[in-house]
DNA sequence: ATAAGTAGTCGACGCGTGTCGATGATTTCG
DNA sequence: CGAAATCATCGACACGCGTCGACTACTTAT
């Protein structure tokens, strides 16, 4: 039975005097700010090594002000749509990783400012990146009065001048119109997030429909957009809905997941064949759901690592001073065809 | 334009001259270690609170020995199977929070025992939760030699006097068997995961297929498994494999997701209606891809959230000073009748 | 040859806490 | 009423590291 007895890590103390000079000059062998003769660096490091000295983490960040730590400001309780999330969060951990810096996980409600004001206070972590972002978020205020580093994945209406990344939503309906126009789709019904979000300025609703309205009008495709609740009922009825409003529709988009299941319920129900009969596509569907349909469903999705990696890379340009320029980036939508569109009905046979 | 300075913050130091007292006492007025008056309690806590005061979180780490810090380690370029990762570790980090603890997320590939080494002893973390266990895990060595305390999601094959949460997979055969039988079914395939993870012992298909093939015999129930690799190409072949050698089967359980997809797929190229023809039910699939067929799938999941909130719980019980009793549980199965399973066909009209 | 560096090292202090021992001022008990 | 315990507070130090100023022994420029 192997000792469980915790041993005492060892200390720049020990080094030094197992290598007979100061610990300061421990010190500079490590950072290399000031140099070291080659023979002491070696009898320092061979101490080092004996000794299986390893820094402290806090020491350092007490003395040093860095703690190489950035919050993960997640928001409970706020399941709204994609589950692209872990995706991005182990890309932005891995990211972090790669320049010495650790993500802490932190939930918290996005109105909670008094302990997000806490957590900036306490001067554990060196910057912020903050999920599920608002388009007023009561968070950017407080961090941006506290002086810490944050990073916006997502946007508020007002962050001209913010360090965010976000999905450029703009991108995703006139891909979606071009593609089903080219297969010769004019009719197109659309099923998009609930009446409520819309309203509130959801920001990847409120992106995401403008353009795709405009370029179906330039594009001569006929738009039919419904906004129902995210249950697979409202889907039905929304689908059905649809189809008695127009009913030569060929394809629909989906951007509201529980919704569309619905309304590929419907569509299954009334004989309709996929893509034979109906084209489906659906907006920030993930990989894993997009496959467990049969057709698999084509998508349009955002690239959940490359988000969550830049989120990370800008937010570190922000500590290592790059105070100056502004770090804005809309990533491009991923398309992936899996079968679920093809040319429209009339075009066939 | 309001000022971008960063307003240093106010220290212990500030707090007693304010309350014309000395550091000391503001200490023991925070944490109560020894009495106080009340009335240069509340002269302190009036100068904390005009000060804005928030104890320096690095300060105290260093000085108490104590950072209120958890590292999950999770292995990177692993996607085993199931999607279940980011509900528990939301789960886990809320109930870490509750305890005021913190989760660091920790990339680390399983083999990677020197970067893990560092990890411990640069002192950061308290504990350490470690994801995706293997049979005969690395990580597990050298984190008893470290006397870092620690507690395993999944197990080894040693763990008898480890701290560990689990999902109970022994239930999950006996219960799919049962809802199986019960509904007539008496001659059932299973698409399990490839050749390569069980001859490896892999965890979850190991403890989980002895006790279903034992209940099956016991129950008359005739079982057929096969191990495709995770592809919908081989699921298709497996699918195909087992119809031929078993023609009368009524039932399938799936334990790997894209050969079940192609499984699936082949039920309906021939004709097979679900739960009509085919019963169908899935071993540890996510509530969001269940929900993408039509039927939706019936599934026997782990209950990620309660797996998470275990874990935490129990290491926070270890660092606490709980050395003695060994925290171990097998979390129950949970079972989601989504309308995919019914009675075995010869028994219906 | 003398002034002006430069490489290499040491000692001291600061970062912001937690905590131990000591000191008066009270209170309690026998 | 004196001894013992308790209350409330202070000062000093430790935690482990980064970093500044100073000092010595040389090297280089003038």
């Amino acid at each position: 039975m192997t000792s469980m007895k915790k041993p005492k890590q060892a200390t720049r103390a020990d080094v030094a005097r197992m290598a007979g000079v100061s610990e300061s000059t421990v010190s500079y062998a490590l950072t290399g700010v000031r140099p070291i003769s080659e023979d002491t660096r070696e009898r320092i490091e061979e101490a080092m090594k004996t000794l299986g000295y390893v820094p402290n983490a806090m020491a350092q960040a007490l003395a040093s002000k860095k703690s190489g730590l950035l919050a993960l400001l997640f928001p409970v309780g706020e399941r709204g749509f994609g589950e692209t999330d872990f995706e991005y969060v182990e890309a932005a951990t891995e990211a972090a990783a790669e320049d010495g810096y650790q993500l802490l996980l932190w939930p918290n409600a996005v109105e909670d400012t008094a302990s997000l004001k806490k957590i900036v206070a306490q001067g554990l972590v060196e910057g912020v990146l903050l999920m599920e972002v608002r388009s007023h978020d009561p968070r950017v205020e407080v961090l941006r009065e506290s002086g810490t580093p944050f990073c916006l994945i997502g946007r508020t209406d007002d962050s001209q001048d913010l360090t965010y990344v976000d999905a450029d939503f703009s991108q995703w309906g006139p891909m979606a119109i071009h593609h089903l126009a080219d297969l010769g789709h004019t009719n197109v019904g659309v099923i998009s997030m609930r009446d409520e979000l819309v309203e509130a300025g959801y920001g990847p609703v409120v992106r995401t429909e403008k353009p795709l309205i405009e370029v179906a009008n330039r594009s001569g495709v006929k738009l039919t957009i419904k906004h129902p609740k995210p249950t697979i009922r409202s889907g039905r009825q929304a689908f059905e809905e649809l189809l008695q409003e127009q009913p030569d529709i060929t394809a629909i988009i989906g951007f509201n997941e529980p919704a569309f299941i619905g309304a590929l319920e419907v569509a299954g129900a009334r004989g309709m064949s996929i893509p034979g009969d109906l084209s489906v596509l659906s907006f920030g569907l993930s990989d894993e759901a997009a496959n467990m349909t049969v057709p698999a469903q084509t998508t349009i999705n955002v690239d959940g690592p490359e988000l969550g990696r830049m989120a990370v890379q800008y937010l570190i340009a922000r500590l290592n001073g790059d105070k100056k320029s502004v770090l804005q980036n809309l990533t491009q939508p991923q398309f992936f065809d899996r079968g679920s569109t093809g040319p429209a009905p009339q075009l066939r046979g």
